[in-house]
DNA sequence: TATGGTGACTGTATCGATCAAGTAGATCGC
DNA sequence: GCGATCTACTTGATCGATACAGTCACCATA
């Protein structure tokens, strides 16, 4: 009697196969109304609740989900106003084809964790991963569809995301057609050590995570295009894509004996943080210093920044649509915008 | 050759046992570091991705993951910043754990389902689900844990959540200690049917949003309490929790013969819209009207609202804590807190 | 009356792994 | 020198369902 209730119990109690007990949930039409009541009648008696999820799965070789792996913890993902909005596409995509979103933590140490072997999932989105992480190698190896958003670019993946080298040489033209010629570059994190400081072209080439890598390349291009020496470019790296800590630095930069004439911050967090350094030395953005940003997130036109749009929801949306079905499976490269406003201005002399 | 790779597979070319190869991976402790290694080169010659986790799941009887229900669509969900906060504190307990999360959609047919009937899960959170919905049923019958959060409380299942009713009742009686005596409550979604309008005794009972109602009932005990008159309470319910409806509801009150004197919204999101309207109108918040709020969310804070602080990063973490047995299952009510600042002021004559 | 079609089921193989129990051979203790 | 213990495996059963190929009764058609 403390047996588990398998779909053999009520076949026995029913006095029909197997078979036909999974046919009432599975495919009603296969059987006559009466034993499919019959039977779900004696399933609830015996307090059956539906045919077990795993072992369905196994037998069909499908899960009904789709799994999502993300470079940051969770708990600051879920934070972040960039990840929600691709969450929302996301979560767009999937709903309309009824698959669940496996999210799927990794262990701080670098490490694959239980959760991740264990993800019983038909197909797997990888936001931002940086190159070489182990769990993006695991996940390879399983013969299930993938696709990278932002990075890294893997061979036979398919990758969603936006040209961020061309982007950012629009931003950064922009900022040197000003005449500015003293720029400090805020990068989002490069290399996956939480370091945090001014890096140089060495650290840039070991870079992993490929949208800042390409931010910074555009950023330079842009430098080179201009006949803008290297020496007036300063370029730091903020390990933690959060406003406060750039406020930090560009506060120092101010302060310095040199201080920049414009920050090119390659999120518009860190730009944020930025002006709040600025404002706080009694700068004017676009008057006395120059500010822009990247992502177009909503706080950037409270802020008049300016900024690259590119559509979160549409990186998570299309990318999950290729895991659906709902979409043709192959590299897609979004729609990017420059969006002009008024923290940008000539160099007060 | 173009059949799959299974444990049997390269069992067969390595020369041992499937359980042997299986316990290269599960249980590596289990056989000589020199087959161990001879295993693993061969499984990775034959391109072999690991364990299925589909049977993998099915043998152990453990998923290593947990579900969550959520009774909006989710692109809405992931756009609330109060389930935004919920979810960072979910997220913190399964990554802890090492636990997915595998986030289900529900159709919008208010069915079930093909992603909840294959969904592979330990337990499986719901949040703010209405009572009665078929979902629900389909879980409590699976005998897996569960745990509801803000609603509904089931029979058995474990429930986190605060003491909306008497957090309520502690925000009108500010109110009306003040003097109001004609009062517009703006409620949450208490139906399940979209409606947008007054409502009257009968809806409410007919209520299925655990927290609406309740936070609704309390308003109603501190009006007896008080002595306020039922006809100068005015009870509208706005389905989408969203300031701009709000803000229409308020506007057309204000217009109205007989204005309202405070507005008790059972949501920030809903205040954020009264006060607009208000401010629209002329009326200085805290001085020509009084306006209260619920949840205390980020935004509370700028608008100088006075609302109840309760902790959704607390309800997620601590439910999801239960599941993943990092805590205790039982009910848990969650501390709630009277915030005072600027929104409440006396009637105006 | 033979033939074929159809609806409603049954029986068996299979999905891919894990677990419990068992075994062969080596090592150890007294 | 003999049983006890240990290591490194193997065997067989099991998890719970689904796919597929029959089987059988029943009816229609020629």
């Amino acid at each position: 009697m403390s047996q588990r209730v398998t779909l053999q119990t009520i076949a026995d109690k029913v006095g029909v196969s197997r078979t036909t007990v999974s046919n009432a949930w599975s495919r009603p039409d296969q059987l006559s109304d009466e034993v499919r009541i019959r039977i779900l009648k004696v399933a609830d008696e015996l307090g059956y609740g539906g045919p077990n999820p795993a072992a369905r799965g196994l037998r069909r070789g499908r899960a009904d989900a789709i799994g999502l792996l993300l470079t940051e913890t969770l708990q600051y993902a879920f934070g972040d106003p960039h990840a929600a909005e691709l969450l929302r596409g996301v979560a767009a995509a999937i709903e309309k084809a009824d698959t669940g979103l496996l999210i799927v933590p990794l262990p701080p140490q670098r490490g694959i964790g239980e959760a991740l072997r264990s993800a019983v999932i038909d197909g797997c989105l990888m936001y931002s991963m940086p190159t070489g992480h182990p769990a993006v190698d695991a996940l390879r190896h399983r013969q299930i569809p993938l696709v990278t958003i932002d990075g890294p670019r893997l061979e036979g993946v398919p990758f969603v995301g936006i040209d961020d080298r061309g982007a950012s040489r629009e931003l950064a033209e922009l900022v040197f057609s000003y005449g500015h010629r003293d720029v400090l570059v805020l990068s989002i994190r490069i290399v996956d050590d939480l370091h945090d400081g001014p890096i140089d072209e060495q650290r840039l080439d070991a870079g992993v995570y490929r949208n800042a890598v390409e931010r910074v390349r555009g950023t330079f291009e842009a430098a080179d295009a201009a006949g803008v020496p290297r020496d007036g470019i300063r370029l730091y790296e903020v390990s933690r894509n959060h406003r406060d800590r750039a406020q930090e630095v560009v506060a120092a930069a101010l302060a310095s004996e040199r201080p920049p004439t414009a920050v090119i911050a390659l999120s518009d967090e860190l730009a944020a943080g930025a002006l709040a350094a600025a404002t706080a030395s009694g700068l004017r953005p676009g008057t006395d210093i120059t500010i822009v940003g990247f992502d177009d997130q909503d706080a950037a036109a409270h802020l008049d920044l300016t900024t690259v749009r590119q559509s979160a929801y549409d990186k998570g949306y299309q990318a999950a649509a290729q895991l659906v079905g709902a979409a043709p499976v192959g590299d897609l490269v979004l729609p990017h915008q420059l969006v002009r406003r008024g923290t940008v201005g000539p160099v007060r002399t």
